[in-house]
DNA sequence: GTGAAAGCGCTAACAA
DNA sequence: TTGTTAGCGCTTTCAC
């Protein structure tokens, strides 16, 4: 229970601290002194200690994943993927919450005062005030997510427009004609490029079209419910509703169910990230993939390039969305939906 | 992006660096030096060193939680509970992950090396490597789950023997009488105690019920689908099944999907966790709530008694379970299962 | 109320 | 190869 100390490790051993140093960390040191710290250390039970080692070294070996919407399974994979990359390069990663109990502007501050050697920023909002925190931050940081042009830093944006277009192009190809977008917050960052994603898409596809949107309280199934109920009340009922994440979808499907629509016949309801959630659900809920997976990888490989060289280019990696047609919405296109798919929609 | 330091500020504000220490944290200091210090402190973009003070005053500030099953979203909701109750206390939590790409002995010893002042682990396997490193870790632990007697820990076991008594009564008391228990891997800690408590319950229950166990690869959706799908597909089908958590207990709902049996007519399946999924998916999966969010509370509360009295008593708390019906049972008693849920089967 | 100095535990120069 | 020494950035005696 009590700290044991290098120089307690070096008395027990006989030789000096430097030695017990060198001989912990394989620097020179002669067969015998190894030997003989290796057995002080582990009968002592000795591990260095973190914090004394870090302000030697001026680094931790500790990233940091730092994500605002925990509830959000995405952030699994993303988290899975990071960890795989980083700890193949010695790192450990750490996973923080922003926005329960403190700013993601704290969590930044906190985080860069050197208890991590960079991180990884999945921010729900992004303020001038983070914008802010973010570039003076002493370590490096990534963010997954789309940032204001001239922010300076390794990004892996979700293609939003994208990935709302090949949702509006699946909805008019089976026939919709009066679309609800039913977004999250529109002040997040998520919220407003769902947003115009939208709204470019739904222009681009068919300037007829009829759209609307509204907003559920946050990205959760729950206040998904309540705006899907909201819509679907109205005088002129919408034949789909395009939600901007699963959990947003998944209550929207509820919600229909609750008021006796037929799914896809009477309404066909999307979602966004592709979560294994929409996989499971019932009627399965049609989703764009945004390459969780995929982008959690780059988004690790950046972040070791800049601890590696941190003046080089700033770089953004781009992953290509991918609908995956699931019983939420009518498979007209070649993508069958399965009834139990294994790969979550993905090729394997 | 360059690191700022507190003999920095010293010099920009024309005192030493004791007076900067001083006005920084709050102690004597004239009102003439604080507004010097902090003036100075703002303008260059201080923020102390975590390592510096972490290695001079003792501790970190930081704790931890530490979950070896982290796609399972009942870890979420105790994350975010433990999350609340520690940073009233002043702490900020960050989140491990144990298994994927380390051991939870290699975790507990990283993050026992001083990272942080204390941890809250939920493993998956308690071997007799784990106990010993968790016996000389230099911070408090405390184990969200079951311990063997004499471990000498604060734990928050989960009460396995009446969940499992809830679920076999039910069953019982709408007339099923061959009942398959789809455990996860019975070497893991929740694996052996699901299986003790489910042979108690059904033993007590009523000793001529036909029971069998069998072993999902690992607490999943897809692997409680295969599983469930090889039960299903014996000579003589159960009617019912008993998951050892709601992800595996949704995998045999889908199985059972997929071979056209009605469900609660045909078969009834429960789950234990009582996460939002049971709720969300359908039909609603009946599911003993073991206490996430009151287990985690009181995780967060026994380690932070632990940091301020190291050597208080050992303690054990506990929390009742309780079984929430939904239609992937019959609803016999007087808990009916609810559309859609919006207190996730709990009373408001 | 303030500054000089010691020291937390460790690693890395430098000498020997 | 080894020991001595300095110092990472900070807080905290201890004199003044």
């Amino acid at each position: 229970m009590v700290r044991v100390t290098i120089t307690q490790v070096a008395a027990h051993a006989g030789v000096s601290v430097a030695s017990a140093s060198r001989a912990l960390n394989g620097r020179v040191a002669s067969a015998k002194t190894v030997a003989k710290v290796q057995h002080a250390a582990q009968e002592l039970g000795y591990v260095a200690d973190a914090a004394a080692q870090s302000l030697k070294r001026g680094r931790t070996n500790q990233l940091a994943y730092a994500v605002a919407d925990i509830g959000n399974p995405v952030h699994v994979e993303m988290m899975t993927e990071i960890e795989r990359v980083v700890s193949a390069s010695g790192y450990r990663l750490v996973m923080s919450s922003m926005g329960t109990s403190s700013s993601s502007v704290d969590v930044v501050r906190e985080l860069g005062r050197g208890y991590v050697d960079g991180m990884i920023l999945s921010p729900q909002r992004v303020t001038d005030e983070l914008l802010e925190v973010l570039a003076k931050t002493p370590v490096p940081v990534v963010v997954l997510g789309r940032l204001p042009a001239g922010a300076g830093l390794d990004t892996v944006p979700a293609d939003s427009f994208t990935a709302m277009h090949l949702v509006v192009e699946h909805l008019v190809a089976e026939g919709r004609a009066d679309i609800a977008f039913v977004n999250g917050p529109a002040d997040t960052t998520p919220g407003a490029f769902g947003h115009d994603g939208f709204a470019a898409a739904a222009a681009a596809a068919h300037p007829a079209l009829t759209v609307r949107s509204l907003e559920a309280e946050n990205f959760t199934i729950t206040a998904g419910y309540a705006a899907a109920r909201r819509v679907l009340h109205e005088d002129r009922r919408p034949d789909a509703i395009v939600a901007a994440n699963d959990l947003i979808g998944i209550g929207a499907l509820r919600a229909a169910e609750d008021l006796g629509l037929a799914i896809p016949e009477d309404l066909t309801v999307t979602g966004v990230d592709n979560t294994e959630l929409a996989d499971v659900i019932r009627p399965g809920l049609t989703s764009v993939d945004l390459g969780a997976r995929e982008r959690g990888r780059l988004a690790a490989e950046l972040l070791l390039a800049r601890i590696t060289e941190p003046e080089r280019a700033v770089h953004t990696a781009a992953v290509p969305p991918a609908l995956v047609v699931r019983g939420s919405s009518r498979a007209h296109t070649s993508n069958p939906a399965h009834a139990f798919d294994h790969n979550n929609g993905r090729a394997g």
